[in-house]
DNA sequence: TATTGTTATACTCTATAACTATA
DNA sequence: TATAGTTATAGAGTATAACAATA
């Protein structure tokens, strides 16, 4: 971490290097445009994430809950018991994390967990009296959402996303070998 | 893709929610769907997260830069010369996160910062010669990519999920309010 | 007082690895 | 040995607040 004060810097290039740019002649200039391109677009989509977030937060009622939080609660007030193993299944989040999720929901008295007597490795999900009442209140929230198209957007951006993220990978062989399954 | 939530989704179901009526309990099977899809579609927003991620890495040769690293450099590459102060309106990168990461490319001899001798509180940088050169290998990478229509999917989605955005928002008052009761 | 930059913390989810208990 | 679940750590970026030094 040298911090020599060189003079390598004192050309002439003026500082325009928006991230919004139109040339498509010069080679670098382009390959620039396109990393702002990325950088914006990963920036977009950590905003649209915490839309949805947002989203969850204005359903609960709370921002305690996370649109995770809300998921299992919601899974979880379908079924009259449900195994982790199915909720780890159905909801795609990762064991490390559910156990978290669970601790926290369980930490406010919403869920309640058992160990099952058949399979002791198992555990099952309840949720309390409290727990259910949110979880219908829940619902019904996302019931007023239901009909403002919001659902809509975010299931067209579903596909979006799902489009881009299989073509792209696909095609740059993002997974280092293109070997994986 | 990854499983699907759950079996009880994936079917089409047309968002033919009862407009009208609150009843907790025949109609919320449709929103349990509502906030499946919007798990799975969080989960995908990651999912474009990362791989636009592993597009930078594969672009930077390592996976010691991410993104914003890149972005970094590059910006720095086409100005000779440039104050944190603009870098960070270029870049949109917040100023507790731009910090870490010079510190990141400081340590690593990619970039050099000077404390401007007029207004003794802003930050001159610049690129050492490593940094130069990294960032010219970025940007040749990126050439690659850049006729691989990559950055065209990149561009469409940017689109996509800023329109997402705006009118979800927009349609839900999510910034700020979110109390209803 | 306002600005530039730093530091520190907490938060989201993801990804691992290592570990327990049970089967 | 394999499975279910837990714990711990590390990573990315975001969002704050509090703080320094300088203007």
């Amino acid at each position: 971490m040298s911090k020599h004060l060189s003079d390598e810097w004192g050309k002439g290039t003026p500082n325009s290097t928006s991230p919004e740019h139109e040339t498509a002649g010069t080679t670098t200039q382009t390959e620039a445009d396109a990393l702002y391109k990325m950088a914006e677009v990963s920036r977009v989509l950590r905003s649209a994430t915490s839309t949805i977030e947002k989203l969850a937060h204005l359903v609960s009622g709370t921002s305690d809950l996370t649109l995770m939080h809300c998921l299992v609660l919601v899974h979880l007030s379908k079924a009259a018991t449900c195994k982790q193993l199915e909720l780890k299944s159905a909801t795609g989040i990762p064991p490390a994390h559910l156990t978290k999720l669970l601790d926290e929901l369980a930490h406010r008295g919403l869920v309640r967990r058992i160990r099952s007597s058949w399979d002791r490795r198992q555990i099952i999900l309840a949720l309390t009296e409290p727990g259910r009442e949110t979880a219908l209140r829940l619902l019904t929230s996302l019931h007023k959402l239901a009909d403002k198209t919001q659902l809509d957007e975010i299931e067209r951006l579903g596909s979006s996303l799902e489009h881009f993220v299989s073509t792209t990978e696909n095609d740059a062989r993002l997974d280092g070998k293109g070997e994986e399954d």
